[in-house]
RNA sequence: GCCAGGGUAGCUCAAUGGUGGAGCACCACAUUCAUAACGUGGCGGUUGUGGGUUCGAGCCCCACCCCUGGUACCA
């Protein structure tokens, strides 16, 4: 048994989860489930980047502990992965003792590798928000947009540096031979020109005093603390038990996909490579970046106040009608929209009067006719199926060819049965009708199964359903909305 | 500005240089086992704009317009 271990972005916990968070988890999850049913051995991590200065500012702003604002807005994210049906196996937080001692171990072999120095470091600094700025960040008066007004000073401060520069070759090998494969392409050729243009080392550290003694201590300087980035992404490998339990480790890592944002690519493809080369660890083998949702064609954003809290849709709609129409109807390598009225639609069209509609047919018919399914199927005999081109699809990311795949089996399906019209062969005592019915359970059957990594909860009612050997009529899965 | 991806039917997307397709929505017909569901047919396009190459361009070349992302020591 082969195993598998995939990630999905370590979020900030500064806000709710919204829509794009779930997208994000529901792509990885589904991943996940696939390599389930394949029978690999499968672990899904994820986690939450808690040492950023936005959480300090964040819970400052309300008046609460550090520690507690991350822990209650951590749970917001793991609870919205429960209600998706996204199951997480490891759920590591940045702020717990194991990521911290995960993370020491990853810069003492870094350091050991000498790609760690001290270097003075000065930049734009504003008082008022207590976190630097460069210039493009800035309004057209070189002011920060909080603090109109305000000047920023010019704070020097002796800081941590990593040798990213060291990796610029290695790097460019790795990624061009698809040592460490980045899905899509497009995404792989943007970061070999970003490499190409040469890389700047990084600051990996900062003082205590700014960072308000939030986040992981650097080995043996009680001055300084990490800089995100560096820890952040330890978390991939802290919450499987690096420098803390290395059998547990050694049997996950590497990850065989990373699942990540277009957004943090470039932490993602060259600095977290560049660490782990550094530290002589193991590297991901496959990074697959997905692009945005938007809603109702804008960018979600607050001040807008288009954020949408996919807790509402899974309370009206059900979580897995929400993953369906993520997986089918929002694509990974495009920004796809999101508005409610579309999804209400498609809804009803493959929900509803396709999948939901197919089995409450089939159903009342095993059910009126007493009909016996002999030799159910089991979850094997999806290895007997042609699903070749489903096959494909899922290892190529393209959740929407898969689901396309299934579909064109409800509909023949359905043509099918119109076409051989078992309600009058059991009028007439047709004795083929038998054999009609027990079609119609058996791909019914496969259906679900090729179900399972898109709708988790959907595949079981069904699978149980249809076990057989009696089939009976159920309440509608998808019950029509007007 | 520069680099990359995209612009095809009302919507979401397909189309090795060879008669521009599918699904949804809409309309009609047929049907009744099923959630007013299913099936059949129809409507629907100067392929962002203007040039060029070619027997032939959605696809290749040039120019321009629009959308998205990146342009780093920033989460």
């Amino acid at each position: 048994m082969a195993k598998f271990y995939i990630t999905s972005a370590i979020p900030y916990v500064n806000a709710q989860p919204h829509i794009g968070h779930a997208l994000e988890f529901v792509q990885a999850d589904a991943i996940a489930r696939y390599h389930q049913v394949l029978g690999d051995d499968v672990l899904y991590l994820c986690g939450s980047d808690e040492n950023a200065m936005k959480n300090v500012q964040a819970a400052e702003k309300e008046g609460v502990p550090i520690q507690d604002f991350v822990n209650k807005n951590t749970k917001l994210f793991i609870a919205l992965a429960e209600r998706l049906n996204v199951h997480f196996g490891v759920f590591q937080q940045g702020s717990d003792a194991q990521h911290y001692a995960a993370s020491q171990k990853l810069w003492t072999l870094c350091k050991a590798n000498g790609d760690i120095y001290k270097k003075e470091y000065s930049g734009l600094y504003c008082v008022g928000c207590e976190t630097f700025y460069t210039r493009d960040e800035l309004n057209e008066n070189g002011e920060c947009f909080e603090h109109p007004g305000r000047k920023l000073e010019e704070v020097t401060e002796e800081n941590y540096f990593f040798k990213l520069s060291a990796y610029q070759e290695k790097l460019t090998e790795l990624i061009e031979s698809d040592t460490i494969a980045i899905v899509p392409t497009y995404r792989k050729n943007e970061i070999l020109a970003f490499l190409k243009r040469g890389l700047n080392d990084i600051s990996i550290s900062r003082s205590n005093e700014r960072a308000k003694n939030w986040g992981v201590p650097v080995p043996d300087d009680s001055q300084q603390r990490m800089y995100v980035w560096f820890d952040a992404l330890n978390i991939y490998q802290s919450g499987i038990g690096f420098g803390v339990n290395e059998d547990l480790y050694k049997k996950w890592w590497p990850a065989d996909v990373q699942v990540i944002g277009k957004g943090i690519i470039r932490f993602h493809a060259v600095y977290w490579p560049a660490f782990l080369l550094s530290a002589k660890l193991a590297l991901p083998k496959k990074l697959f970046v997905h692009e945005y949702i938007t809603v109702n064609g804008q960018k979600m954003s607050k001040t807008l106040g288009n954020v949408i809290d996919p807790n509402m849709l899974i309370e009206k709609y059900g979580a897995d009608s929400l993953r369906y129409f993520f997986l089918r109807y929002i694509s990974p390598f495009a920004d796809g929209d999101f508005s409610e009225n579309t999804f209400v639609e498609k809804y009803n069209a493959d929900l509803a009067n396709g999948l939901g509609n197919l089995t409450a047919r089939v159903a009342k018919l095993c059910e009126t006719e007493s009909f016996e399914q002999l030799g159910s199927k089991d979850r094997s005999s999806i290895h007997l199926m042609d699903v070749a081109q489903y096959d494909q699809a899922m290892r190529d990311y393209k959740f929407f060819d898969a689901l396309n795949f299934v579909w064109t089996k409800i509909a023949s399906l359905d043509k099918f049965i119109g076409e051989e019209r078992p309600w009058e062969m059991a009028k007439k005592g047709d004795a083929r009708l038998k054999s009609v019915l027990s079609h119609a359970v058996d791909q019914i059957q496969e259906i679900a199964v090729l179900l399972e990594p898109f709708m988790p909860d959907t595949a079981k009612r069904i699978e149980k359903q249809f076990a057989g050997p009696k089939v009976n009529s159920e309440k509608p899965l998808f019950p029509r909305i007007q």
